[in-house]
DNA sequence: GTCTATAGGATGATAGAC
DNA sequence: GTCTATCATCCTATAGAC
């Protein structure tokens, strides 16, 4: 009698986790509609048809991205929030964990993917919720006033395109790029380029 | 002997601008992917296969849209740049000629849309160059400095960002939404929300 | 829990008539 | 210049074995 069970096989739970992770950074590349579930698969490591039935339709799974990148992000800004050790000023500190947010790739653009989506109905409706419930963390949780919320998520989807166009693609080094992106997130552009360059090598 | 030209036959060049317009609106809504030539087809009014013997393929089609849409954006800055009639400052001005290009839908998003596909071999490629020349524009033409491209840019995408989610779909009149955009447009909100009200109309 | 096989639907593009 | 018909491809989702 030979073991049946095959060598890959996990719980149902670890494996989510895996395959949201998968699909977080294939849908932050190929955006909801370019991304196929073959890719999610292809990325996780398992079949196409497994990826369906746990997660039932694409659209689910691409929602279940999108809150867990929220999940992530307003856990960064708690933290951030929490840490009263550093001298670092509150602004500052809430940017550095937005920023944060790159070492995953696919979790800020992913989100950017569904806030550009905002007529298709179900997904539409979960991007504003998404993006309403950061609005009001910083707003109420954080303590920032209107002008700095809108400073702070502006920057932020500066961010966001600058990731999603991949400048370092075309123009790194370029001193026009570098000037920008010093001004969006000064001290973490070299972590940002770092990134990119693992990524083109990888 | 009966005419035999369809009522429905006109120049190129003028169903060329009709497709442009019809696509920039389409892509604008439902991003690269999503859009179908065929719903581009239907919204200018002629059949599919036309729109594509016309373009050669889709992306090319896109990238006839966003080279357009490019072209409107630098125009109404360049306007803004020689009035200098009135006494608003420069950046306010070009503020307003950003935002007023709303008044055809799909510029600004079709832009969007490309700016997070940097990925995309031909498509990532166009959209860093076409960033990049806004950018030089308002380094240099405009003669911004680097702090004020940045704030500029940013208000940008946050205003793009906004457009995208939809918000007026379930957040119409909303205290917090209209706080934030009021913050991202001034004098400009009334605008937007009338055009999002005549498109849930019409 | 995971896979192979495949059905079923949409979509980009071509061929060819008028 | 514009259309109808149609092919080939791709992709989501289902069925069913192990």
């Amino acid at each position: 009698m030979t073991i049946s069970v095959p060598l890959t096989r996990m719980k149902a739970g670890e494996r989510r986790e895996l395959i949201l992770r998968a699909a977080t950074g294939v849908f932050g590349t190929s955006g909801y509609v370019g991304a196929t579930t073959a890719d999610v698969a292809r990325a996780a490591g398992v079949s196409q048809p497994y990826v369906v039935r746990m997660f039932g339709t694409k659209e689910q799974l691409f929602l279940e991205v999108i809150n867990r990148a929220l999940e992530l992000l307003l856990a960064g800004f708690q933290s951030a929030l929490d840490d009263t050790s550093s001298d670092v000023a509150l602004e500052k500190r809430m940017g550095l964990a937005y920023v944060n947010q790159l070492k995953e790739h696919g979790v800020l653009l992913s989100l950017m993917h569904a806030f550009v989506l905002g007529r298709e109905p179900v997904i539409g409706r979960a991007a504003r919720a998404g993006f309403m419930k950061v609005y009001r963390f910083l707003r109420e949780d954080a303590g920032f006033d209107a002008a700095q919320v809108q400073n702070f998520l502006a920057s932020g989807m500066l961010i966001n395109t600058m990731i999603g166009l991949d400048m370092a693609e075309d123009y790194d080094g370029d001193p026009d790029v570098r000037e920008l992106m010093e001004c969006a997130f000064p001290e973490k552009v070299e972590m940002v380029r770092e990134l990119a360059r693992k990524r083109t090598e990888g």
